[in-house]
Formats: C-alpha cells, structure tokens, sequence
DNA sequence: TATATGCCCATGCTATCCCATAAATACCCA
DNA sequence: TGGGTATTTATGGGATAGCATGGGCATATA
C-alpha cells in the first residue's frame, strides 16, 4: 500500500528520483521480475495533482471501463480521459522517472514535488498546493467524523 | 491487545526502542514469520500525540476509504489524511524504529517518550504531556461512572 | 549542429546492519 | 526458598549499504 509524503527535486535534466518505499510497493505488485518496473501517471479529475500507481490500479481502472455499456458515450469519455492522458514512466537505473510536461503543467511543478500517498495510489502535488489541500482536507475529516464513524460502523456490520 | 505504559528514550541517532511487550502483540497479528515486522504509525486527528498498531489497523482504515465512491472528492480527501501522513516503520535487528520528524514535531516529543497501550491501538506522548492528559482522562471517567454502569447493565440485559 | 533521451558512474548523506555492554528478568537446581 | 546462572531487553556505537542527487558521455531526434 502506498502511504506516507516524501518530497523529492527535479534535477536539471527534468529527472526525479521516485521515493524508494512508492518504488517498493510498485515492485511488490509486479509478477515476479518481469522487468515491468515503472508507473502509471495521469492528470487527476478534480485536483490540481498528479496521479499515479502501479499495474494493479491500471488494471481496476480497466476493469471500471469495461463495467460500461460498450457503446455509450459515457464510456468513450471516460476512457478517452483515463487512458488518452495516462503515461507509463519506466524507471532509470537509479529509479528515476521524467514527468512529461503536461502533467507538470496541469499540476503547476516547476522544482520541487510531494509523492503522496493515498492507500491503493499516489498523487504527485507541487508543495505549496499540497500543503493547502492537506490542511483542508484535514479540517473536513475533523468535522466529518461522524461519516468516519459510520464507515467504520458499516465496515463491522458488513463482515 | 495493546496495554500498560512504558517509557523509553532517542538515542543519538534518533531511535527508539519498541517495548518488547508491544512487539509481541505485533507480532501476534503477523501472518506467521512473514517478516512483515514493524508499526503503522500517524498523527492522531485530535491530540498532540502519534498513534500506532500493527498490519490490522491499515487494513480497518483500508476497508474504510474503500467504502467511498472511488472518483469522489471525499474520498480523495480522507485518504490523503490517512495515509499521506501515515508511515510504516520497520523494527530493525534489535527492535528500535526511528520516527519520522513531523510525527515527533506533531507530538512535541524531543528526548523521551510513551508507549501507552490502548486495546486495538497504541499512543506515543511526550511524557509531560501525557501526564496531563491522563490526570484528565481519569477525571472524565468518574465523572462519566454512570455511563459505564448503565453500559454493563445493558449488555447484561443483551446476553 | 543543437537539443533531448537513455545509460553509466561519482558523491555525500542517512538509514540500516551488526556487534558490544549493562541492566533486568526469567530459569534452574540445590 | 534462596542463590546463582542464563536469556532477554534496552541502549550505545562502528561499519556498511542504499538512497537521492549531480554530472559525463554516448545515442537518438529534429
């Protein structure tokens, strides 16, 4: 599971080193030493953030899609954004990826960037604006603690 | 389960040693020399302290975000809150960990510390700090004696 | 020819491994 | 029950490996 923030830099060949414990959890994923060794990154729908995650979130995304009727439009759009604006980033020698720019971009990154975790994904954010919505989102988990409470009451009842 | 109180000190290289009663509740929750041994670890919501447990607690809170639509802002948010500022610490040969700065930051613990254990969960406090809230706690519990009688007598009345 | 992309090696730093010591606890046997 | 011995535990510190980062050099791309 993904978890934890590491902040990491971009060097001046456009280069970031992808946090070894984000690089564990996508090598614990991979079927045994096939090579695939690398991440899925594609802009987030209602954030300013890079998302990201290894074959297994690649693979539910796929599974989402094919839930829809084949020859609706919902489903064309919704593939067309997940899988048109998805980029597969193989790691370096040394586990480093480049960002295309227009992930960069829709997350506003010039230097510097918080790897984020968030369970069965990550999110990639520029600092500043991380610290924003983790103050936010701390605030809103505060006062939603009755929803939590639930959850986790309905997580009980449903074992 | 998680009990009593113990306390223990950062060395010079910031670790900590986790009280051996504590890693036998570990690894009684561990799938049998998995090797999965270490702590999950994060702020808690309300209190200036770190709360922790083992494999089982990620897995509640795990279960719980999964509940949530998996496009929503919500559930974004909480598991930004949840995970992006969890960590997982590995014991090393001899049992110790070392903890992350904003934890010890958030619990404004410089040299010393408190495991203290909770049933399901365990707290980290800085010694002073729990000192006080503890001499709170027990007074909030006699006043609240009513509370606990009448919950025994429910149960009794259940059965 | 200039600009990018991938591959390889160098470096400082930190975390981790491993061993040593001292105290505390558990264990054994008379 | 007492006294002594073995284990385990908490802690300290040296050595080492891994990590994040920087930069050189070849090879593609325009």
């Amino acid at each position: 599971m993904f978890m934890s923030t590491v902040t990491a830099k971009i060097d001046a060949k456009g280069r970031v080193s992808v946090p070894a414990a984000l690089r564990a959890v996508i090598a614990s994923q991979a079927p045994e030493a096939s090579g695939q060794t690398g991440i899925f990154v594609y802009p987030s729908f209602t954030l300013e953030a890079i998302e990201g995650g290894g074959r297994d979130l690649m693979q539910n995304l796929n599974a989402m899609v094919d839930q829809l009727d084949p020859f609706s439009e919902e489903r064309d759009a919704l593939a067309a954004s997940l899988f048109g604006d998805s980029y597969h980033l193989a790691f370096d020698a040394d586990g480093r990826v480049s960002l295309p720019e227009p992930l960069l971009h829709h997350a506003v990154i010039t230097t510097h960037m918080c790897f984020v975790g968030l369970g069965e994904k990550f999110q990639i954010w520029e600092p500043d604006r991380f610290a924003a919505f983790r103050a936010d989102a701390r605030r809103t988990a505060l006062e939603n603690r009755n929803l939590l409470r639930s959850l986790s009451a309905g997580q009980r009842e449903g074992q």
